[in-house]
DNA sequence: TTTCAGTTGGTCAG
DNA sequence: CTGACCAACTGAAA
């Protein structure tokens, strides 16, 4: 009697960390494994080639520990196994030394990703494993979606709308359980791979140079990560921070990973019907904090702690009951279901455009501002033009003022306060990334949208790739949106939600006795109140110090003087029409579109083609 | 061709 | 709190 062959699954957990409603999982486990292998690879590109602040790590390595924790809960033999290597280069040894017969994993439709996985796949194909891959991260696949728009990316949520509807009515799928067992994984003896050659971080398969450390400014002990292909301890463990070079201290966030902690979040709000059924993003205050206005449910969509179907289908089924009760619902897109189909939107607009969706050069969907402190070309950093730095310092004023607004200390009190619960916590509330996205790029600074991403990509706990570039593409209205005379004041709209200040004498505590007359506008307090409430407003905000004490920055810049300009600059650009694809953009030679005319008459509109 | 809507502006009058 | 106006964008519908 002939035995069944064995089936020794590897699974390999990226932007999944959880059990439930995994259709990859649940894929996996009903080919019924002989053997099960949960691991997670790190990938030198997340690890340096994408920036990724010391709130992120640690909201990662929870979920990792919540993960494993599961799984071992289920299994005393199981948990996460961490393989310390590029998954290009670690992976083939992984099915040559544990017998690997199939490969299962949740797809991911970044441009990166994407390349990634084509390669892996190839090689399996080669190494005869047999790969299966689900889509799982969003509600419906977003290539399904780009298809059903004509092949296009999305760019309004009525085309989103359209799309969706021909993709089963407009309604995913109903979220899967999680598994009740899980089978062994090899015995520890088998799973051992000290007989493995370890190629470090085995960087292959990158295009970008292996050398360079986008993270460095993080780590202040020696990074480890790669020292060995177990860990230190040899038994596949979640790294500490300190492995990684980064100090616990760093970390602030109070907003904590984990499929359990992500779950009870959501119980939490689907037992708040009222919550539910009139949320409506626009009326959520981004001053709000314990509680918050939102859900905070980002950070687990993006690291799959949270699956998007069990989160629409939770809401989708309060608000099926408050229907039958008479009672009213908001309707997309500013209630909670219309939150997740932005998120598709920006996934099948990425989806479609591919690699150059995350910048302007080469982008055909990406209108071209004349912004300081542009990005280099990938040919001039190619050619190691310009000391490091991936823009262009046209403006030293602008670079200024781009750092100073990172660094929270712009004089603008609501700004600075955004940004520094941004740097505190990984976390802002949508309409404050407004203020401040709206402030850096076309309403203040006139600072390229892309420098602004990156502080994004860097700060954010939920930062995900697609929707941040989007919603920057949003806010600078280069893309999604083009009413670029509808401005946001750092003073007037904080204002509206918040006139105490309570967010700013929280973040910005040395303003927290100021009066709420002066509280957005110190600088218009008199000195004598500015002594009485201890904090003088002078300087650039290099120090918070001096010899009188507490002190906060003088704004930096006339704000109703900057709107003009940048208004004007805007309308100007609008007309030249230029497009990140474009030949002028490509070559250099837009400086020359941007100029007027010799009869100092705006150039004329670009025509369409 | 015109009209109108577009997740989330600011200001001021009533 | 609501609505008119500001000066004016794009894309889809009429």
């Amino acid at each position: 009697m002939p035995t069944a062959k064995p089936k020794i699954v590897l699974y390999w957990h990226r932007t999944d960390l959880r059990l439930h409603d995994s259709p990859a999982l649940n894929a996996a486990l009903s080919l019924n494994p002989t053997t099960f292998i949960p691991i997670w690879t790190w990938d030198p590109h997340y690890v340096y080639k994408s920036r990724v602040g010391p709130n992120r790590w640690s909201f990662l390595l929870e979920s990792q520990k919540a993960l494993s924790t599961s799984y071992s809960n289920l299994n005393p033999r199981q948990q996460l196994w961490l393989i310390r290597e590029a998954p290009q280069s670690v992976l083939p040894k992984l099915w040559n030394a544990w017998g690997v017969t199939h490969l299962v994993f949740e797809k991911d439709e970044d441009a990166y990703a994407r390349e990634r996985d084509g390669a892996v796949v190839r090689l399996a194909e080669e190494a005869g494993v047999e790969v299966i891959v689900k889509s799982g991260r969003t509600l419906f696949d977003v290539d399904e979606i780009v298809r059903k728009n004509g092949g296009k990316p999305t760019m309004s949520m009525a085309q989103v709308e359209k799309a969706v509807e021909k993709i089963g009515n407009g309604v995913p799928e109903r979220p899967i359980d999680a598994p009740s067992s899980i089978p062994d994984p090899l015995t520890r003896d088998e799973m051992d791979l000290k007989g493995v050659k370890h190629d470090g971080r085995g960087d292959v398969g990158s295009k970008s140079d292996p050398g360079t450390d986008m993270n460095a400014d993080h780590r202040s002990t020696t990074d480890k990560q790669y020292a060995g292909i177990m860990g230190p301890k040899g038994d596949f463990g979640v790294p500490a921070l300190e492995e990684i070079g980064i100090d616990p201290a760093e970390v602030q966030t109070p907003h904590r990973g984990g499929e359990n902690v992500a779950l009870e979040l959501l119980a939490g709000y689907i037992a708040d019907e009222e919550y539910i059924g009139r949320f409506e993003k626009p009326n959520t205050s981004p001053a709000a904090f314990e509680p918050q206005s939102t859900t905070l449910l980002s950070p687990h969509l993006h690291f799959g702690t949270l699956s998007v179907r069990k989160f629409w289908w939770d809401v989708q089924d309060v608000m099926e009951k408050r229907k039958k009760a008479k009672k009213s619902n908001a309707s997309i897109p500013t209630n909670l279901p219309g939150q997740l189909l932005f998120r598709e939107m920006y996934f099948a607009a990425h989806a479609a455009v591919g690699e150059p969706f995350c910048r302007t050069y080469g982008n055909p969907m990406v209108r071209f501002i004349d912004w300081h402190l542009q990005s280099k070309t990938p040919e001039d950093i190619a050619h190691g033009e310009g000391e490091g730095k991936l823009y262009e310092v046209d403006s030293d004023e602008a670079e200024v003022w781009f750092l100073r607004w990172k660094e929270g200390r712009t004089g603008f009190p609501w700004i600075d306060a955004l940004m520094r619960q941004l740097k505190q916590e990984g976390w802002i509330h949508h309409l404050g990334r407004h203020s401040v996205a709206c402030f850096l790029t076309r309403g203040g600074c006139y600072v390229s949208w892309e420098r602004g991403a990156e502080v994004f990509e860097e700060m954010l706990i939920d930062h995900e790739t697609a929707c941040n570039i989007g919603n920057w593409m949003w806010l600078s209205c280069t893309a999604f949106f083009a009413q670029f005379y509808r401005c946001y004041s750092p003073i007037a709209f904080g204002k509206k939600w918040d006139p105490e200040g309570n967010l700013i004498r929280r973040y910005c505590p040395e303003l927290a006795k100021f009066d709420k007359k002066y509280i957005y506008e110190p600088w218009r307090a008199p000195i004598a109140d500015q002594r009485k409430w201890g904090c003088r407003v002078t300087g650039d905000g290099s120090s918070s110090t001096n010899e009188d004490g507490k002190i906060y920055p003088k704004p930096m810049f006339d704000f109703d003087e900057r709107r003009t300009i940048c208004l004007d600059a805007m309308k100007n650009a609008y007309h030249v029409g230029l497009h990140g694809n474009d030949k002028e953009v490509k070559d250099g030679s837009w400086r020359k579109a941007f100029g007027l005319d010799e009869d100092g008459k705006r150039p004329k509109k670009k025509q369409k083609t």
